[in-house]
DNA sequence: ATATTATTGACCGATTCGACTAATGGAGGG
DNA sequence: CCCTCCATTAGTCGAATCGGTCAATAATAT
């Protein structure tokens, strides 16, 4: 890729790569054609093609780009440092919210890429999110204090339950057009309250 | 639309239909290719448009089509002559993963076509959306006991972040390519168990 | 064998694809 | 005021693909 790209104001990178997770996130990557991308990012097509010499490069760069901004804003909240279960949980919204925030599609794009099965595209995926994932895990799993909890329940259940609410609730607004961020910030406060009146002891 | 369509064989109609889900719900409208459609169901393009004559037919076909399927699977599992809280969610997941499993793209297919933009199919899907679902609601919502829950539980949310959830993993699931439907069953029926377990006054 | 239906390959003009080239235009230095 | 430089774009390329048609073929029934 022409390395020019990096010296533009962040907006115009931003909306390149806006551009991009949008149209790359709504087709299927034979599907995407760079000219809506360009309008999309508000240029012409010819620049787009200036800064990513193919279609290839500028769809293996937005997925670097994923992981790139998931791992600042991860460490901007500071989310790896971290033990309280509710902690992790609040922060990892409050990273999901950023996220949304700053890049309205990307989650739907770094999903849609991993799945992509495109032979032009879909092995290369799959080789960098093993770099990249597979040794994260998550180490603070073993820490959790289970006496914090209401008595008996299945915490395991409950973690998994809680993240696919979170990823169902993400998902109910990706699909409407236009976001509303304060109404986003006030549904996530309801259901992290929710939470913590429903699991947590009463005690705490 | 031609109708010896539905004097085809039963999984004829179905593949087709289920191509269209695929296709419409992998892309946009205007990047939907009939042929691609027509691949997936495996039948020349020519008989697909010797059955549907235009794009946008078939599209509003497969729109109407929804309707159809939720409709019959609502009324086949009783859902409309419930008053039972957990009886009505435990047959709701029940008639969604009915459709996972007949229909494995209808639910995203649905929903993009409910946001779609384009002006050529846009208007009419939210024209026929008011007709079919404006006068549902949910009658049974007013009539549920709350003293089955949990003193002091906001009922409201716990019914959000219940639905936010079996989105979720829905959603989850429907990413990955191949479905695993014993998986789902199972995952459904300690998803309700342990909403039981957490929601439910113990003496019930 | 014939009539009828189901299905397709080949094709249409128009458009769009990814990609390239040459020109435009404005900012900054002299 | 000119010149250089570089971001940006309109215009263009051949190839591919689009939605859609139709005559020909394969399958089926009579």
């Amino acid at each position: 890729m022409n390395e020019k790209f990096f010296s533009l104001p962040q907006e115009k990178q931003q909306a390149i790569i806006n551009g991009g997770f949008r149209v790359f996130s709504q087709n299927t990557y034979k599907n995407s054609p760079m000219s809506e991308i360009a309008n999309e990012a508000g240029i012409s097509k010819s620049l787009l093609f200036h800064y990513f010499h193919n279609k290839k490069e500028l769809y293996l760069f937005l997925w670097d780009k994923c992981v790139e901004i998931a791992n600042k804003l991860l460490s901007q909240h500071g989310c790896y440092d971290q033990t309280d279960f509710f902690e992790i949980m609040e922060r990892g919204l409050r990273v999901k919210m950023d996220i949304f925030r700053l890049y309205p599609d990307m989650t739907k794009f770094a999903i849609k890429a991993f799945y992509e099965k495109d032979i032009e595209v879909g092995a290369a995926i799959q080789e960098s999110y093993l770099k990249y994932f597979s040794q994260m895990g998550n180490k603070a799993w073993g820490s959790i204090d289970h006496s914090q909890f209401i008595p008996g329940i299945d915490v395991t259940m409950m973690y998994r339950e809680m993240n696919w609410a979170a990823t169902g609730y993400m998902w109910e607004m990706m699909q409407r057009g236009k976001i509303d961020v304060t109404q986003i910030e006030e549904d996530f406060t309801n259901l992290l309250a929710f939470w913590k009146s429903v699991y947590f002891r009463k005690e705490y």
